[in-house]
This record gives C-alpha cells, sequence and structure tokens, in this order.
DNA sequence: AACCTTCCCTGATGGC
DNA sequence: TGCCATCAGGGAAGGT
C-alpha cells in the first residue's frame, strides 16, 4: 500500500539510477493491468525516448520524457525496482512474512508485469501482485486532460497546503473524517496506514463526521499529517507486505507505528488496547481512550450539564 | 454535489 | 494435508 512516503521513497531511488537513461526497448507481458494507450502503442512510443525526471503529486510518479508524460500509479502492490545485470539476483525477493525481510532486486516473474530495458544490461521493473496499478501515458500537449492527476488536492508538504483552505474544505462535509483523509481531492497522498496515524496523533475519533470537529481538532490534525508523513518518509516508508524501494529495500515505518496494524496491543501513550473498526469499508485502527468519540467542547458542555 | 456500495485482483490465513 | 471461504485495500464506476 505505498502511500505519499512510500512513493516518494521510491521516486528518490529511481532517480539515482534511471535519469537520464535512454530505454532500448519496453517489455509489456501484462494483459489485466490499466494501461493506456495499449501495450503495443505504449512501448512503441517510450522506446528510443530517455527519462528526463521522475517527480512525484499524491501517490502518483510522473516520469518525464521530451514528448510524452507517463503517470504510474502503483495501487496497492505496485513495484518499481532497479535491475542491473552486474549486481546478484536475490531469490529472497517472495516475501511471506511482514517485518524486516530485505527484498533486492528479481528477476522477471510471473508478477512483473512491465519492464523498460536500458542496455548494459540495465532495467527497470514494474511488479505488481494484485494488478492495481494504473499506467497512462500522456502526449506532453495532452497532459491537461489527466483528470484524475488535476484534480488531486494540496500536496502536503507544499505551499497550498495551509490552514485556511483546509477548514474550509472540512466545513460542508458529512462523512467520517477518516474517509474524508482518504479522499486524494481532500489532501493528495494520504492513504490507510497514514490517516490512522495522523488521526491518532491528533486525538481525533475516526468514526467523528468532519464537519463536527472544533477548531482546535482541524488545527491538531492540519499539523500532523504532514507529520506522519515525514516520519515516515524520513524512515523510507512502511513495509508491511509489499512496499520495497527502488534497490528492493524494505522501509523501517512499520516500527514507528503508533495505531495500524496494533489491534489489542497496548497504546503507547496510555496503554490502553488498541482497537480495530471498519470505516468506509477501510480497516480502521485507534485508541478508544486517546481518540474520544466526543469532540473536546462535546465533552464540556457534558460537563457543565 | 455528496455520499455510499461494489468491484477489480492475488496471496495469506484460518477453520474443518 | 488440502480445500474453501474470507480478508486486505486504492480508486473507478455506478447507485441513491
Amino acid at each position: 500500500m505505498p502511500e505519499l512516503p512510500e512513493v516518494e521513497t521510491i521516486r528518490l531511488g529511481l532517480l539515482r539510477h534511471v535519469c537520464n537513461h535512454r530505454i532500448e526497448r519496453v517489455e509489456i507481458r501484462c494483459n489485466r493491468i490499466v494501461l493506456r494507450p495499449k501495450p503495443n502503442e505504449l512501448a512503441a512510443a517510450l522506446g528510443g525516448q530517455s527519462i528526463r525526471g521522475i517527480e512525484r503529486r499524491g501517490k502518483f510518479l510522473v516520469f518525464v520524457f521530451d514528448e510524452y508524460r507517463l503517470l504510474v500509479h502503483l495501487g496497492m502492490s505496485g513495484q518499481l525496482t532497479y535491475w542491473d545485470r552486474s549486481r546478484k539476483d536475490d531469490d529472497r525477493f517472495v516475501v511471506t512474512v511482514t517485518g524486516l525481510q530485505q527484498a533486492r532486486q528479481h528477476p522477471v516473474d510471473k508478477h512483473t508485469h512491465i519492464s523498460f530495458y536500458f542496455g548494459d544490461g540495465k532495467a527497470m521493473h514494474y511488479r505488481d501482485i494484485r494488478q492495481f496499478g494504473k499506467w497512462r501515458l500522456y502526449r506532453v500537449e495532452e497532459f491537461h486532460e489527466a483528470k484524475e492527476f488535476w484534480q488531486l488536492g494540496p500536496e502536503p508538504f507544499g505551499s497550498a497546503y495551509t490552514y485556511s483552505n483546509f477548514q474550509e474544505r472540512i466545513l460542508s462535509r458529512k462523512l467520517p473524517i477518516k474517509s474524508l483523509l482518504l479522499n486524494q481531492r481532500f489532501v493528495a497522498g494520504v492513504g490507510n496506514i497514514y490517516a490512522d496515524e495522523a488521526l491518532f496523533e491528533a486525538g481525533i475519533h475516526p468514526q467523528r463526521l468532519a464537519h463536527s470537529l472544533s477548531d482546535k481538532e482541524k488545527r491538531r490534525l492540519f499539523k500532523t499529517i504532514p507529520k506522519v508523513l515525514r516520519r515516515g518518509l524520513r524512515q523510507g516508508g512502511t513495509s508491511f507486505q509489499n512496499y520495497f524501494n527502488a534497490d528492493g529495500e524494505a522501509g523501517n515505518n512499520q516500527e514507528t507505528l503508533r495505531v495500524y496494524g496494533r489491534e489489542g496491543k497496548k497504546c503507547h501513550r496510555c496503554r490502553t488496547a488498541i482497537q480495530r473498526i471498519v470505516v468506509g469499508q477501510r480497516g480502521t485502527h485507534f485508541c478508544a481512550n486517546c481518540q474520544p468519540r466526543r469532540s473536546d467542547s462535546a465533552r464540556r458542555s457534558r460537563r457543565i450539564d
């Protein structure tokens, strides 16, 4: 489940390896991955092109070519890794246990759907077990048609991420705050893990309706979103199942998580058992003591009563 | 418009 | 040991 920190980590790793590399040949083996234009057309377009840069917006990677922009969304289990003939493949790549395992570079297997071959024994492989990833190639002059990209909300580390805008767009929303956080048009790059973590840090119950948050709570949430994302980025991302960086190595952020994946374990802050519920069809983890169902102000007025 | 549900997919897991 | 049902989840599409 690559979210902003994972996608950014992959971007930085790939950039080191493939920037200004010329693609000699594109091999596309998938038949189900959402990919536009069709495989042979996409392969033909990118053959001979050089990767001028790699950018990121939310969970999208943008490969920059002279005449094209390639949007890649890794979905649930997409992996982009660099391959170099002079480095040894690692047959431990297929991971069955979560945690600290290292993947390293892997040979093409049945889940490796797309490969860029750069020549001289170098390549970039796209592997995607659940096939929820999406690839979309645009000519530069048609890139403005990429709705899913241009409709993204503000980048949490960018200048467009301001509190006045943030609170304004929460006001009228009557869905659980957790669901709003997962909406990429609200804030770009937040997924299930970091949504739970940000709500914990802000002390807000995930089922609280967005419009019911007090100004204090909104301010806390506004701050904790970039905070937990930055921490994830510093740790090289969260490796639970399928995330590995461009060199096939796991991240370390799973060890700093306060609630995600910690059902039944003790809250680091108050030692209450972490609970798991379902909100908007997504597994949601929280501490019932640190994240009360009632807002601060509601509890105050209740006390006055 | 906003919100909710269903669906896509494979591997891990647990019950029997 | 094996078989089968269930679960995980980002986001598009369809329904209310």
